[in-house]
DNA sequence: CGGCGAATTGACGGACGTCAACTGCTGTGG
DNA sequence: CCACAGCAGTTGACGTCCGTCAATTCGCCG
């Protein structure tokens, strides 16, 4: 509907798309729909059937995963960037919830249309696998980061990842509420609290969402970053050297 | 070298490799060959550049990762089943390391053939494509597993899927050794015995490898088990209502 | 028969979740 | 303009879950 063709070139930037010809380019979005929501919004919920590619062109979306009347943060997505491929291309059921932290514009492509254009298009069949490999490879990051280290490793270790992308300042700025953060690391906000308290002394110093790495060597010391875990790339569309691609996501490769 | 034609065969029942053309399939098996490991040896560890597609044609296969002389068991695959497509998709080095759990004979496809297969023809890049979004549900569904859910109830699932796999027999047989199982659900063996004493109030009697569930009607009240978590699916080469598939990884959709 | 490793059990300590109270900020309405 | 409600964040107390260490039993294979 309201669609400026300049949502489309941003689209036609992302990994997923950056190497599709033009035809197919069409193909994909022909009956795609640009969308504004309001923040706390629920776009899609656990079991629900996927008809869409989300695009996320603007503002901030939480995935997150329930059982129980537990949830859990399971990514926090930022522009631009793609969700629930997955369950598109297989045309199933979603696995987890995705609701807007803040308001957002979103681009919904049919998943028909995407699933018929890879039938087509054997290069762009490639780069939706390449995306899923990403993904997956950064679930792998996940499930070693919750399996094999405790609350306050995985947090001394988030800390350092966000140093890296946000350029090696001294002090970072954490990029959502601490509840969140707190759910996405796999704790409590207690237990988020506590272990801010127990990395005091390791140089680490907070000020509301503001936290100072006076001692960044023994930080690091503790949390025995490794790139077998965590993903340190700088943010932002990027492509590695072998042609890795992976739509961003804040804090895991996903999507 | 030594390839029987019905091991061929049973590569080309594969999911991935079902729909495939007869040239793409020659393409795709070009210069591939068979190997045989005894029980117990490293194919593969984190941080290997993966020159590979490996497909499990015998034997079992044990996918695990690392931390600090920490490990802990990603999944544990038996025959067919395919492992570290994502790697090789993107050329990239392994996140998980890969060892025989006993001998086996394992099939290894060369990853620059399998790339350009997928750039070739489009059918069999959906087909890959299809596989990683399985794996990649499979892994939501172990992070959810893991975050949500406590020690006893993770194996309380675990026994019902077991039970569901195994056709509703009234006794079980545990697919493999009891620190294997409990790495698997991410505890120590020490805590997966008391896990299972703690279930026999829930009718749960243990014998050896054997597992009864006397009431399986009060284990699933407390189990909670649910599609978007655990997956039921009856084993060995499936195909579900709406195309999905997913290789075969004893418990959780993998590769 | 002896030995090795898997599995179990007990005792203990640490990590984590829960409940509750308190602080500080923000936005709202009198 | 201020009072207050509401929510995020923090802190403390407490209980539970879980990992660690050690000792013992069991089964399997030499």
């Amino acid at each position: 509907m309201t669609m400026r063709p300049t949502d489309l070139d941003r689209v036609k930037a992302l990994p997923l798309f950056r190497k599709i010809s033009p035809e197919s380019f069409r193909d994909v979005t022909a009956g795609a729909f640009l969308q504004r929501f309001p923040a706390g919004t629920t776009l899609l919920m656990e079991g629900d059937q996927v008809d869409f590619l989300y695009v996320l062109l603007d503002g901030i979306v939480e995935l997150q995963g329930t059982w129980k009347e537990k949830d859990t943060t399971l990514a926090v997505l930022r522009p631009v960037s793609t969700f629930i491929l997955a369950a598109v291309v297989l045309d199933a059921d979603a696995l987890m919830s995705a609701r807007t932290l803040e308001r957002s514009e979103i681009l919904m492509l049919s998943g028909q249309a995407l699933r018929r254009t890879m039938r087509q298009d054997a290069e762009f069949g490639l780069a939706v696998a390449e995306e899923l490999s990403g993904c997956y490879r950064g679930l792998v990051r996940t499930v070693k980061n919750q399996k094999l280290r405790g609350g306050t490793e995985r947090l001394a270790n988030y800390l350092i990842t966000q140093r890296i992308r946000q350029g090696l300042k001294e002090t970072i700025v954490l990029p959502h509420e601490k509840r969140i953060l707190a759910s996405l690391l796999g704790m409590t906000p207690e237990n988020l609290s506590r272990a801010f308290a127990g990395l005091a002394s390791h140089g680490v110093v907070v000020h509301g969402p503001e936290v100072t790495l006076t001692r960044p060597e023994l930080l690091e010391r503790l949390a025995r970053s490794t790139p077998l875990i965590d993903n340190h790339m700088p943010p932002q569309s990027r492509v590695l050297g072998k042609g890795e691609v992976e739509s961003w996501s804040e804090e895991t490769g996903f999507a």
